[in-house]
DNA sequence: TCTGGGGTCCTAGGACCC
DNA sequence: TCTGGGGTCCTAGGACCC
């Protein structure tokens, strides 16, 4: 058996503990840039506002009701869900723990007699949540599909499970298959139900009713079958090994407001850079490829039209993880990219052609520079980690960053910072 | 006029997830 | 006026090779 661990309304969740006074209250957590509505706690869902609308079409109704907002404050819940997943590991093995995402984890259960569940269930949770002040839900199954789903019930209507369902027998399956829309089925996303919808499939039970062929034929491939033996009982997206090295990595971001000079726009790739070169080389990866582009902030045409993309890319003559290394192919991108006279409203950067870095430790064969290279990564990224900041930053990334998002509502950092420390008096 | 068979690698695009 | 960011997997199709 395997379990989900999904923390409520995580965002929400980490405002509220360290203002208790909204307990209870509506919060909502926007997106960067002030975008989204990314977070709702349950008052606020109750109030009426929509998941992942436009801040500015809910504001009458924020207002109305009283709702406390939020900018998105990622040192907060970066550092809040590391402690909730260091707890599962706790309790139930650092082997057995999958971090899905930065709310959620799987937990594999197979050493658990299926009777015990239930009071595992919940020590699990009760454990969780003295540890963190963070409130979570469980779903336990046969597979990581019918976990989901169980979870997706357990939420649903949080009074009556408890925050817990486990799905164990078959008839208990097939039962919460029924009742659940194909659209909340883990793996079904709107593009596929709507077009069951129209064949006349409507419940998880009568996806799972389907002969595997047909599967194959209209939901992907092997990725249907996998879904159909999922829904099944038969496990076929197992538990996955810890640290799995990314094949791609992006940071990409929208400006503050629309950018025009050149000067600003080749800041912000440069910073952007320094960031994903920080993940690759926390991975302890290299990459040979880097690209970039850059999102023309143009009329509108349509409504779905979000402006043109220009991006290009760069393939180094070997494979690297030094900042210094992919900030100079990456400005002279953006060099080519840019016209004058346009504004700009988004640019993002990727690495990619990832392979493990061979020189991490000092090494031999290598100049004495690079080696000296390698020291100073380290140590701005010790530096910057250890203030979940950025402290120490390339000159190309800028000081005074006028294309910086907006964050209008942001909080402190309570539990990153000596100096946003939550204060008791 | 007639034009093989089998393979690899890469990219773009579509679907999904949180 | 104002709509996020960062990933995954899979398939199809083209280029290229022998």
């Amino acid at each position: 058996m395997k379990a989900i661990i999904d923390c409520n309304n995580f965002y929400c969740s980490c405002e509220r503990l360290f203002r208790p006074e909204l307990r209870n209250k509506p919060v909502v957590v926007l997106s960067n840039n002030d975008g989204c509505i990314v977070s709702r706690s349950d008052e606020a869902k109750y109030a009426g506002v929509p998941m992942a609308a436009p801040f500015f079409e809910s504001r009458s109704i924020i207002a109305l009701h009283d709702i406390a907002v939020f900018s998105s404050n990622y040192n907060l819940y970066g550092d809040l869900s590391w402690r909730v997943m260091e707890t599962l590991r706790m309790i139930a093995g650092k082997e057995n723990v999958e971090v899905y995402s930065v709310d959620e984890a799987f937990v594999d259960l197979s050493a658990v007699p299926v009777k015990e569940l239930p009071t595992i269930a919940k020590k699990i949770k009760k454990t969780v949540e003295d540890w963190t002040g963070i409130s979570v839900s469980i779903g336990v199954a046969p597979t990581k599909t019918l976990a989901k789903l169980a979870n997706y019930i357990a939420k649903k209507d949080k009074k009556a499970t408890g925050c817990i369902t486990v799905l164990a027998t078959r008839q208990e399956q097939q039962k919460a298959l029924q009742q659940t829309r194909l659209a909340n089925i883990w793996g079904v996303g709107g593009a596929y139900a709507n077009k069951l919808y129209n064949m006349g499939i409507f419940s998880g039970w009568d996806l799972a009713s389907m002969p595997d062929y047909w599967m194959y034929k209209n939901m992907g491939g092997v990725v249907g079958s996998r879904l159909l033996k999922e829904l099944n009982g038969e496990p076929a997206k197992d538990m996955e090994e810890e640290l799995v090295t990314k094949k791609v990595i992006a940071t990409t971001r929208m400006f503050g407001s629309p950018v025009g000079d050149i000067a600003s726009i080749r800041e912000a790739v440069a910073t952007y850079t320094s960031r994903a070169a920080e993940k690759l080389r926390r991975q302890h990866s290299a990459a040979k490829t880097i690209s970039v582009f850059v999102v023309a902030n143009e009329e509108n045409h349509n409504v779905n039209y979000h402006g043109a993309t220009h991006s290009d890319s760069f393939t180094l003559p070997a494979a690297t993880s030094f900042t210094n290394e992919l900030i100079k192919p990456a400005i002279e991108i953006v060099d080519t990219l840019y016209k004058p006279g346009m504004l700009y409203k988004k640019a993002g950067v990727m690495l990619s052609g990832i392979v493990p870095d061979n020189s991490i430790q000092a090494n031999l064969f290598l100049p004495e520079t690079k080696n000296c290279e390698r020291k100073l990564m380290d140590m701005i990224d010790n530096v910057n980690f250890s203030q979940r900041d950025d402290v120490l930053k390339f000159a190309a990334s800028g000081t005074v960053r006028n294309w910086k998002m907006q964050q209008n509502h942001i909080s402190p950092r309570y539990t990153t910072r000596w100096n946003e420390l939550y204060e008791v008096s």
